[in-house]
RNA sequence: GCGCCCGUAGCUCAACCGGAUAGAGCAACGGCCUUCUAAGCCGUAGGUUGCAGGUUCGAGUCCUGCCGGGCGUGCCA
């Protein structure tokens, strides 16, 4: 039941019926202000002017044809002309009722399930994963999750980048230290050190640097001794990436790779397709599209260059042939790509060419939903203190040990055993939740202070929450009656009985918009009205009724139910204590 | 040069196709635990939404100009 949506048709319905054409909005969306009802209409404004009359007026004709009487206890004009609606509690008791009942809390997957594409995480295995892929790979698992929710059929693309120049001199130094008996495993414990020491190389030793050249050329036509190097360099790698992903708890495994190099033999079509339909010129020795969409001012087309003047192709070759793959192989709907906001550019040209070279269908919605940059509390991008990157695989680490130290600090009283599995979901909780819950747009700042404070909008504030339910219900004595009549009486339990009943809508809209920090955004303020609630509503003392006793069981149920589905779609684990 | 993004309380962030008195948390101050986990709740204080114009019944939100910051901009990805 989306009640935004029941309120915005009967409010259309009476417009209609009051003469505005179907034309314009009903405006519905929930008050802002207690005073102000649960939703309200603001319509009647804009209607008003296009019918050329008084809006407070026409709100009262729209009223006059409102059909709430089953669902409202009050409807009112205020303002210029704002319709307010008080929603009636036993209703809203009622919805709740009926919500409880069914499996996911009446949660129905969509009408129309689409086949939904999301390129997330991509990583590029020649190095070690960093806090730069934290974003992406958190993001798009969470629209992921949420979108599997739906009903969608979702492909996970994991776009690794495992080919290119530098693998050439990767594999000349990983040839040298297994010559040297050492195990490809050992001498790559440790990628970024690896990197280093080969580029390090690279630079110094021209006869290196010229091996590396050489090996590269052989990897490309197929050299079956450097292929295998190569494989073994990429298998390593990618198992570094699967271990990131289960301490993330992010649903990514080697069966969502897609790598860079699967489409390899794709790319010499993608230049035929591209010159044969006319939409690439040779220029300066390279294959160039020249796109008037995207010209600047005085007319002048923007350059994408899809092959280089030696042959070579670039990465928006490669972007093209997946573009290509995910609609005539996927079937993609919806291609969803989670990739840094300074790539914007680029995206755009790959969509725009895409479309022209047919390797996109019209219907197919191509959607790049970039993010911000992680910076430090300096406000710089965000380092280690000697400047280097930061690895992903040490900043977990620290969380789980920070959450770790503050559940010893706290004096709990968990088993040293259960502490540790407490303290992974806290922290690795802490450090998703934290990125998630900002506006995906802007650039975030990096703060372990506020993020571990577990004070405010953060992971542990939800998961407390949560065991506080927990803890309830191992206190009641006698089982809770399953068709306990909800009652709605407190007005903290008629805002908690509400927000129970929005989630839907949220989902909606992150499912439309691809926003996490909206679904965020709501579990707190569900957590929030939940501890307005428990701490206004006593449950078990003995001088509860025993109907209200029962109603408010049932309410915590619900609110728990909620809060792990919320916190499951963001993949963020719930405990049963703290 | 051109293009994109950003600028909201001391700090970190919200504000749902333009809506009512711009909201939370942190930090500050004051209350609430012999009773369901005080990682909590209640309250006080804190704002010329970078600046100046414009459109509108109504602008943090849209338009123009300016200031400040970030990023991108033909052979890396």
């Amino acid at each position: 039941m989306k009640i935004r949506e029941l309120l915005s048709n009967r409010v259309q319905e009476a417009m209609i019926a009051a003469g505005v054409p179907d034309s314009c909005s009903p405006m519905v969306s929930p008050s802002n202000r207690p005073q102000f009802g649960d939703y309200q209409a603001n319509g009647s404004m804009a209607a008003a002017k296009q019918v050329g009359t008084n809006p407070r007026e026409l709100a009262q004709r729209i009223v006059d044809q409102l059909q709430l009487e089953d669902i409202a206890s009050k409807v009112e004009i205020a303002g210029p002309g704002f319709i307010n609606i008080h929603l009636s509690p036993t209703w809203l008791a009622q919805l709740v009722e009926h919500a409880l009942r069914q499996p996911r809390m009446g949660l129905n997957a969509v009408q129309n399930p689409q086949t939904v594409v999301i390129d997330y995480s991509s990583p590029n295995l020649a190095k070690e994963m960093h806090v730069g892929h934290l974003r992406s790979t958190i993001i798009g698992d969470a629209l992921a999750r949420l979108l599997e929710f739906q009903g969608h059929k979702v492909i996970r693309q994991n776009h690794v980048g495992d080919w290119g120049t530098q693998f050439g001199m990767l594999i000349a130094h990983l040839e040298d230290q297994t010559a040297a008996n050492q195990l490809a495993e050992v001498a790559l414990a440790d990628l970024e050190t690896f990197y280093r020491a080969a580029k390090q190389r690279f630079d110094d030793d021209t006869a290196f640097a010229e091996r590396a050249r050489d090996y590269v050329v052989k990897l490309q036509s197929g050299d079956a001794r450097c292929l295998s190097l190569w494989q073994q360099f990429i298998d390593i790698s990618v198992a570094h990436s699967e271990e990131i992903y289960q301490l993330l708890n992010v649903t990514l495994t080697r069966r969502d790779i897609r790598a860079e190099s699967a489409y390899n033999d794709d790319l010499p079509g993608i230049i035929e397709a591209l010159q044969q339909q006319g939409l690439v010129q040779e220029d300066q020795g390279a294959q160039v599209a020249f796109l008037q969409e995207l010209a600047d001012k005085e007319g002048n087309p923007l350059p994408m260059i899809v092959q280089k003047s030696g042959g070579g192709y670039l990465y928006s070759t490669t972007d093209l042939a997946a573009v290509r793959y995910r609609n005539h192989q996927l079937f993609a709907d919806r291609i969803l790509y989670f990739i840094d906001a300074r790539q914007s550019l680029h995206m755009k040209q790959v969509f725009t060419l895409s479309r022209k070279a047919g390797f996109a269908k019209p219907e197919c919605s191509l959607e790049h939903h970039p993010f911000g940059t992680m910076m430090g509390e300096d406000g710089k991008p965000f380092k280690t203190r000697a400047g280097g990157t930061v690895k992903l695989a040490e900043l977990l680490e620290e969380a789980v040990s920070r959450a770790d130290q503050l559940l010893a600090s706290k004096g709990t009283e968990l088993t040293d055993d259960a502490r540790r599995q407490v303290a992974r979901k806290i922290g690795i909780g802490a450090v998703k939740y934290a990125d998630l819950a900002k506006t995906r747009t802007n650039d975030y700042v990096f703060n372990w202070e506020s993020m571990l404070s577990f004070e405010g909008n953060t992971a542990p504030y939800l998961q407390y929450a949560y065991t506080r339910i927990q803890s309830i219900f191992r206190k009641v004595d006698q089982p809770v009656d399953a068709d306990a009549p909800i009652e709605l009486a407190e007005p903290q339990e008629q805002a908690l009985g509400l927000k129970l009943l929005q989630l839907e809508e949220v989902i909606d809209q992150v499912a439309r918009e691809a926003y996490p920090h909206l679904l965020c955004n709501y579990l707190y303020e569900l957590a929030s009205l939940f501890m307005k609630f428990y701490e206004h509503c006593p449950i078990l003392r003995s001088d509860v009724p025993a109907a209200s006793r029962a109603s408010r069981l049932r309410l915590c149920q619900a609110t728990a139910d909620t809060l792990a589905t919320g916190l499951d779609l963001l993949g963020i684990e719930v405990m049963e204590r703290m």
